[in-house]
DNA sequence: ATAAACTTGTTTATTACATAAACCTAATTT
DNA sequence: AAATTAGGTTTATGTAATAAACAAGTTTAT
């Protein structure tokens, strides 16, 4: 009847960034955190937790000396979030 | 950017059940356990707080000499789902 | 040059939540 | 009359979400 959601993307935080994600080639840590509204810790937090589930890929580096996050999705992410799409869609007709 | 989603619904048991109710007059206890597939306590717990919350009016009552609870959604109900479906679908496109 | 404040995150600690397991009461069956 | 079934509720526990505290370095002001 209702299929599953990703626990992983049914959360507020990392469906905003995988939302973001997927409409630009990469984006950078306080590109995300002005979008979400999230707090630093938070938004860390989450980024690692995608990251481990290989939904997006992480690459740090510097700009004018300081540290520099920078997030991409991934294919794996890509079909998460059309899985998602498609399984929540299913809670939201009002139809059976 | 990203409207916050109720976190009463954004919780896959309790969208389903508020999900079924909005098709229906009103539902008995078996019937969203059996659409759901979840365990007797989770939904009782569940529709608990749905209840608290004004989203269902939930009936008590017997049929056949045993105990029989009956959920109903409630135009606050109705209203927090068609707000809900409206934020998360801001999640759901590609576009920004 | 050194202290103060800012940048960019990470780690830790606490609270809340989701869920399964155990329980309860009454009815039915054997 | 003991065991089982029906219909739920309560409790206990692990997990997760989040804010608060911390870290490591940089820039600015004194």
């Amino acid at each position: 009847m209702f299929k599953d959601l990703d626990p992983l993307l049914h959360n507020q935080l990392r469906l905003s960034i995988i939302s973001l994600l997927i409409g630009v080639e990469s984006a950078e840590f306080n590109f995300l955190l002005e979008k979400t509204g999230a707090t630093r810790g938070n938004l860390s937090v989450q980024i690692n937790k995608l990251k481990e589930a290989s939904y997006i890929d992480v690459k740090k580096g510097f700009r004018n000396n300081y540290p520099l996050t920078t997030c991409k999705i991934t294919p794996v992410g890509i079909d998460a979030f059309e899985k998602y799409v498609e399984a929540i869609s299913g809670y939201l007709r009002k139809e059976d």
